[in-house]
DNA sequence: CCAGCCTGTGTTATATAGTAACCGAACCAG
DNA sequence: CTGGTTCGGTTACTATATAACACAGGCTGG
């Protein structure tokens, strides 16, 4: 963060190294990362915000012409159930999983939040387990089984606020 | 959906009461709760269970047969931003708030998270100040200012858990 | 070998969610 | 009576997501 938006400053072969992970818990999993998918998850981790799902699909058209909508939302899922990009709910927009980078961890179902700044944009991927905890708790206490947490913060990312002297 | 779940055993006066204390926060807002965004409200707060928009429109004809999407947007527009009803972004779907039923309480823009579940689709909104504060804390780890937050918790609620004798 | 099944994808059509733009009525201030 | 402002009706449209059917390839059991 920092230079630029959410994750400019990463290292180029962060992509790549994306890519094996993803393949390499696919294959553990028994799941088949076919090409289809593989394109689709590269479009994703190559964008540097949130992309929706008619983004993705025009940009898949370039590589994959008769692409239709059912096309890339069946790629999304299969990417979704497998835990390699998230949803932000609140932009209808697909993210790739920040966890998922690394093969090691088990990055499936993991919890998230998601800081998405409302100036630039920039949507960064936290995995807080005090924020999952109060959560927790305060389910537990009305008697609630938490599943799947939907946490999303709109705000402003620490560049931005650096870089606009106004509102003190 | 049976007697339905979730706030059921709400009293049925509640719906009154809430869209009072709606009418005297507008005063006091200097907004105005118009028909329209009054009908709207009372049918966000009869339901038992987030509406969509369009549902909320297809009631809405019964009272305005001329009704369309944006009379029933605008209304909502209005309601969101006097806090007297909530999104819930993973359900594309609209609740009244449960702080806006006391007048005396400050509703607007008050820290909520909801908890679905995935069961009987009951929703109950909670305001968990401890969720608030991991949160805000590992916002600010990174140099986030938080604004608005979006916490939705999907699972299953203690009457569905109760009910089911499975999964031990 | 050939049915029969399963998975993945192509293809068409449709459902659901949300907005833009223009209009006129009502209200109020000057 | 103007001229702004707010509200809502109306039309048309964009954006997001899914249903349904079709087909091709890889299996598997006969
Ligand atoms: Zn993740
Ligand atoms: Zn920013
Ligand atoms: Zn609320
Ligand atoms: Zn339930």
């Amino acid at each position: 963060m920092t230079t630029g938006q959410g994750s400019a400053a990463e290292m180029p072969e962060g992509r790549a190294q994306a890519l094996a992970a993803a393949e390499a818990r696919c294959l553990r999993a028994g799941a088949q990362l076919t090409e289809l998918r593989r394109q689709v998850l590269a479009l994703v981790l190559e964008a540097e915000q949130p992309l929706g799902a008619y983004a993705l699909l025009d940009k898949l058209k370039a590589q994959r012409p008769g692409a239709a909508p059912p096309t890339v939302y069946r790629a999304l899922d299969f990417l979704l159930e497998h835990g390699l990009i998230h949803k932000v709910e609140r932009l209808n927009a697909f993210v790739g999983c920040a966890e998922a980078t690394h093969d090691h961890g088990r990055a499936h179902d993991h919890p998230h939040q998601f800081l998405i700044c409302g100036d630039c944009g920039a949507t960064v991927e936290i995995s807080d387990t005090a924020v999952a905890h109060a959560l927790a708790d305060a389910a537990a206490r009305v008697g609630f089984r938490v599943g799947n947490a939907t946490v999303e913060v709109e705000g402003r990312c620490a560049a931005c606020t650096a870089q606009v002297p106004e509102r003190a």
